[in-house]
DNA sequence: ATTGAGACCTGTCGGC
DNA sequence: TGCCGACAGGTCTCAA
C-alpha cells in the first residue's frame, strides 16, 4: 500500500513507540529483503536509542544515536505491526508468515516487519553521507518549496510521458501510480503528454505547472487526512482502478481509461485530462 | 543522457 | 474444484 501518503501514516503510528526508545531486542528471520541485510545489522541496532523516526519520499528514517540512519522501504507489500505498547502483559503475538524482522524496544513495544514480496529494503547508513539513493531524491511535494516553478524545472526538455516522469523519484520524491494519476486527474492533465510540456524551453512554468503542483499537494495531503480517519469509507479515487466507470469532475461525460505506460497501469479520463 | 524492458518475489483474482 | 495467466500501490540494473 505504500506511496507517500501511507508511509507518512506508518511513520505517524511508529514514532510514539520508536522516538527515545532503545532497541532491546532485534530478530533477524532472514537474511535479505529485496538486498542483504547490512554488515552487523542487529548488532549496530542493540541498544541504540532513536532520536527521531522521519520520513523521506518512501523511506522511514530512523536517527540512531550511534550516528547511523537506519532506513527502512515498504516496498509493494511491506508493513509494520506494532505491538505491547500498553499490555506489557499480554502474551506476545503468534508469529506469522512474511514476518521478516521483530524489534523489541524499550518502550515495551514490539514492532513487527512483514513484507510477503519482500521489494522492501533496510539498511544502516552514516548520517550526514546519505546514501545514493537519498541523495539523488527530487523535492519533497509537500515541502513549501515545492511549487509549480520547481516541478516544471525538473521536467525540462523531458521527452518521456507526463505520468511517466512524475513516477520518477527524482522528478518528485514520493509519488506512486496510484496518487500520480490522482493527481493528473484533478490538473486536467493527460499521462500521454510529454514530461516537457509543463515547462517553456527556457524552463518556466506553464499555468499547467502550476495546477499540476497544487494537484499533487492536494491529492497527497487528503490522503494523509483520510489516512487519519480509520472509520472513512467509500471509494477513495477519482481514476485509479476505477476502468469504465464515469469520469468524476463535474460536468465530465467521460469515461475512465485505462493505459500501461511503462509497464504500468495508468488511469485517466480522455476527456476533461488533456 | 534518456528510456524501455526485464528482474526481483508472493499473493490474489478471473477465466476456463 | 483446480489450474493458469495476468496483475498488484516499487525500485534497480542493463542494454539500446
Amino acid at each position: 500500500m505504500p506511496e507517500l501518503p501511507e508511509v507518512e501514516a506508518v511513520r505517524r503510528r511508529l514514532a510514539p513507540v520508536m522516538e527515545g526508545a532503545r532497541f532491546e531486542r532485534i530478530v533477524l528471520r532472514r537474511q535479505n529483503l529485496r538486498r542483504p541485510f547490512p554488515r552487523n545489522f542487529v548488532r549496530r541496532l542493540r541498544s541504540r536509542t532513536v532520536l527521531a523516526l522521519r520520513r523521506r519520499a518512501k523511506y522511514l528514517v530512523a536517527e540512531l544515536s550511534s550516528g547511523e540512519l537506519l532506513l527502512m522501504h515498504l516496498g509493494m507489500s511491506g508493513s509494520f505491526n506494532v505491538d505491547g505498547a500498553d499490555q506489557q502483559t499480554d502474551p506476545p503475538a503468534e508469529a506469522q508468515p512474511h514476518d521478516h524482522v521483530v524489534f523489541h524496544m524499550s518502550s515495551g513495544a514490539t514492532i513487527t516487519f512483514n513484507d510477503p514480496r519482500r521489494f522492501g529494503l533496510m539498511d544502516l547508513v552514516p548520517r550526514g553521507r546519505i546514501d545514493r539513493t537519498l541523495d539523488t531524491m527530487g523535492p519533497e511535494p509537500l515541502d513549501a518549496g515545492f511549487d509549480g516553478a520547481l516541478l516544471a524545472s525538473a521536467c525540462v526538455g523531458k521527452r518521456v510521458a507526463l505520468k511517466v516522469a512524475l513516477l520518477d523519484q527524482r522528478v518528485v520524491a514520493g509519488l506512486g501510480n496510484i496518487y500520480v494519476s490522482e493527481a493528473l486527474h484533478r490538473a486536467g492533465l493527460s499521462p500521454r503528454r510529454r514530461a516537457g510540456t509543463i515547462a517553456t524551453s527556457s524552463g518556466r512554468p506553464r499555468p499547467h505547472a502550476h495546477r499540476l503542483a497544487a494537484a499533487i499537494k492536494q491529492v497527497l495531503q487528503e490522503a494523509i487526512a483520510r489516512e487519519a480517519t480509520p472509520s472513512y469509507r467509500g471509494s477513495r479515487f477519482r481514476v485509479y482502478d476505477r476502468e469504465g466507470e464515469p469520469c468524476r469532475t463535474s460536468g465530465c461525460p467521460g469515461t475512465v481509461r485505462r493505459i500501461t505506460q511503462a509497464g504500468r497501469s495508468t488511469f485517466y479520463c480522455p476527456i476533461c485530462q488533456r
